[in-house]
Order: C-alpha cells, then structure tokens, then sequence
DNA sequence: CTAGGTGCAAAGTATTTGCAACGCT
DNA sequence: AGCGTTGCAAATACTTTGCACCTAG
C-alpha cells in the first residue's frame, strides 16, 4: 500500500505549499506526487501523460504552469538550465560555463582557471569518459546587487 | 582589414571539409567565418541574421541544416546535449550526468561517486557559486559495442 | 554529368497565452 | 467574496521536411 507514503506526501507538499505562498491545488498535489515516483528525468508530456490517468480532464497546459511553479518555487530542479534553443559552442579553447541562476546569462570560464581536472578513463559500469562539460551555477556579480536576498 | 584572416579561414575551412568528406559552398564558408568571429552562444536565428547581411538570400533552413553538418562532422560543438525540451529533475540527492554522446541517454551517478569536490565561494570576477553540475560526455557500454570505433 | 546542396513553403513539435469558469483560503 | 488557478483553444516559437532547381567536383 502506497497510501501512508502518499498521506505523508501531501504534508509534506502543504508545506512546501505554504512556504512557497502557493495555493494547494488537486492538480498540483497529483502533479508533485506523480514526479516524486518517477524515475529520470521526465518531459512535460509524459507528467502529462501519467498524471491524466488520475485526473483523466487536466489540461497539458496546466501540467506546464505546475512544472514552471515548481521550479520557480524550488521544488524540483530542471535538467539543463539551457535547454531553450539549440546554441553553438564558437570558444575553441577547453573551458566551462558560469551560469546564472537569475538572468541565465552564460559566461565562459577557462578549464585551466576553474582548476577542475578529473579521472579520464572507464567508469565503474563501462562508461567511456570523453570529457566533462561543467556549469557553475551562481549569482553574477549584477544579480547579487540587484537582488541582495 | 580581416582579408588576411579570412583568407586563412578559408584555407581551414577547405580543409575541414575534405577531412569531413563534405562539400564546399558559399553558403557553408561564410556560415563558418560568422561562426568564427562571434562570441558567446549564437541562436540559429542569430547566426543568420549575420549570414544574411552577406547572402541575402539564404535560408533560415540552411543555416539550420549547416549548423547540425558542422556539429556532426565536430566542428563546432552544441552547448548543452540536452536542449531540446524541459526535463525535471525527480533526483533529490546530489548527483552529476553521464551523458553518451551516441544515443544521448542520461544516467545519474552521485556527486560522492563521480568525486569531483571544487571550491566553493567567489570567483575572481565576483560570480558567487552556489552548485556545480557536471555532465560527463562519453559512450555508454551499449554504444561502445555497436559503433567500436 | 550527377550526387549532393539550396531555397521555399508547408508541416511538425514544443511551449505559451487569453479568457471564461471554477475553487482555495 | 475575491484572487489565484484551471481548461480550452488559439497563438507563438523553434525546427524539420519535401521538393524543384542549382552547383561543386
């Protein structure tokens, strides 16, 4: 039975809710649940397509809404948080990204200069590594100022 | 005068191609020589707002299909392998990304396991970090069998 | 000469928005 | 009761595709 599992999760979801300063809504509660069990990392279609056997008339634009929400509200975190547009990689030179969390602005940062130099090789399950690509997530130094919280 | 320069870009160019086996236009040069001279991470759009301004009378479609011919062939490379929609988070534990390059599939792996611990706090310029999320590009076991080399 | 490349327009996919009805607080 | 939320349909953004014509090799 999941049921104990469940009723501790829309405690937990009110609560979430309330330090949020969001309304507690049927959808967003099925929505929260229903990511909490899935596995991966799901596109709004397939949320979409799980949560519409419980609530067979929300709407693909209401699961959207909730899924922005919820990362606003830090809920649930998004993949890559460039993920918009298909972006070309014109720096040459082995480097990484500063990212701000704020304004999304990206800013190259030389591999050299972020000191970051890990194994090469064959991970434990046979992975091949062929190199790493690191965002640096933060605050650039406008942000900072612009929003002091 | 970048005449000079360019020149030199041309040669680069012609060669890349022959290396690629794919042919040389008009419309791929100069799609590279914009590439090359602009900074940061150009949209599609971008790229051809410029390219336009030299041959008016390309296509959107072209530069699309050149941008995906150049990332193929490992001229430029994309910013992020996972652009293309919105993908949530469900993992709460601090983890990083295995990315394959092949198939694309992603598999998280435990900040702890991969361990890759850089320094926190403020950059030179003031960026103040809060997390690193590190995407390790590779091929997984599956595709190491089926493309060997 | 011919395989591959281009431009156009149309189609496809992903996401957002305006608005009337509805439900939480 | 009032404002935020929902569902619908339409709009928008981004990207791909089919096809006739053109061009590099």
């Amino acid at each position: 039975m999941d049921t104990e599992i469940n009723q501790l999760r829309t405690e937990c979801f009110r609560a979430l809710c309330e330090t949020a300063g969001i309304a507690v809504t049927h959808q967003r509660q099925v929505v929260y649940e229903e990511l909490c069990v899935m596995h991966g990392h799901p596109s709004p279609e397939e949320v979409y397509g799980r949560v519409r056997s419980r609530i067979p008339s929300i709407s693909l634009a209401t699961v959207y809404k909730t899924i922005h929400l919820f990362i606003e509200s830090g809920v649930f975190r998004e993949v890559s948080l460039h993920h918009g547009t298909l972006r070309v990689e014109t720096n040459a030179r082995p480097h990484h990204h500063l990212v701000c969390t704020q304004c999304k602005a990206i800013r190259d940062i030389d591999a050299e200069e972020l000191g970051l130099t890990p194994a090469e090789g064959q991970l434990s399950d046979g992975f091949l590594v062929q190199r790493y690509a690191v965002d640096v997530l933060g605050l650039c130094a406008g942000c900072q100022k612009s929003a002091p919280q």
